[in-house]
DNA sequence: ATTGATTTCCTAACAATATTAGGATATAAT
DNA sequence: ATTATATCCTAATATTGTTAGGAAATCAAT
């Protein structure tokens, strides 16, 4: 048997194309090694189970999501970075949906390094916001609220509910301004 | 054999308690049946199959989020039934979190009743918003807007995004209160 | 009540899946 | 060259969803 320089980076990633070509719920280890050229209990020598898979996954999005908001929003400034990241955000959700998806299918807590990857994530709007104000309280607190707007958005948006022949793309638009504005006008410390 | 009294309401209903004592994931066929004292062959005599019983699952937490939520705003009117919607949609997501995640597990657009369901929810923001204005583009925005946010919100702390000390009820509280400041600051036509 | 039709539930078998044990061989280290 | 390690294999197993076909309980109609 011709031996592959076969690594863990390469299974999630091979892993990553069939989440995206077929689905979550249609990846399966069988499929997985044939994709790879190997047979499934070979895959046994790179993850310790499908679990670990799941989490290398989403730990994958969590990384490729945060890499795109980071190129979003570099060089940007408060409301200019907020918007940039918000159509990053929006970006990746939509051309990766079932990437994106598992991020919030794996439970966090189970796992050291989904926590630290969800981490980066808010650190990204834990900075901007922080340039708005220096109350740690107040950034945690808008940290939460543009988070819970993005990920509401474009999670309702992937599972069809805003499919009622209105724009998505103007709506999130408009929803980032309004947040935006409504950060501007508070009087800040 | 004596023949059980069994309908499909009582399949999906036992599914429920089981998906909320061992999570979703753990729901399996054979368990199902054990819980009702039946084959698991026997359940394909009410269920098409395991998806069938998943989007009847998605079906039966749309209607008791909906049902909570009319609860809450009933004989309310603007900012009160706001806030009230965004505490029991808050309640039912903490209170039965397997359930509430199966809402967006199973794609809507296969299901007729489900897209049917998530209607009914999404209405009663409408009904809501529809106090404020009369413009129809107006309301499905603000729709969007709220229902974003409530999502975004409970979906980020039961995947434990919040789990950083800070108060998670003031959280929300404070910022469904800068969301109807917002509306209410709006100059309608 | 008896017959006939329908429904509920069963046993038995199957296919797909994740997983483990144990071994062969290619690669790396000494 | 020898040893050790890592990669991949075959084979077997447990779990799960599913279908086929049949027995018996229930219901409907006479």
């Amino acid at each position: 048997m011709p031996r592959q320089g076969l690594t863990k980076e390469a299974v999630v990633k091979a892993a990553a194309l069939l989440v995206e070509e077929y689905g979550f719920e249609n990846l399966t280890l069988h499929k997985l090694a044939a994709k790879l050229n190997i047979k499934p209990a070979s895959l046994y020598t790179h993850i310790k189970g499908i679990e670990e898979l799941y989490s290398s996954l989403s730990h994958l999005a969590l990384s490729r999501l945060r890499d795109e908001m980071l190129d979003a929003a570099a060089e940007k400034k408060q409301g200019e970075a907020l918007r940039a990241i918000a159509f990053s955000y929006h970006g990746y959700a939509r051309q990766n949906p079932e990437m994106y998806r598992i991020i919030l299918k794996v439970p966090h807590s189970n796992f050291e390094n989904l926590v630290g990857a969800g981490r980066e994530v808010k650190s990204i709007l834990f900075e901007i916001l922080s340039q708005y104000t220096k109350e740690k309280t107040k950034i945690i607190y808008y940290s939460r609220y543009y988070h819970s707007i993005l990920h509401g958005f474009v999670s309702l948006e992937t599972a069809g509910f805003f499919d009622d022949g209105f724009s998505v793309e103007k709506s999130l638009s408009d929803i980032v301004n309004d947040f935006i504005r409504q950060l501007e006008n508070k009087q800040f410390v």
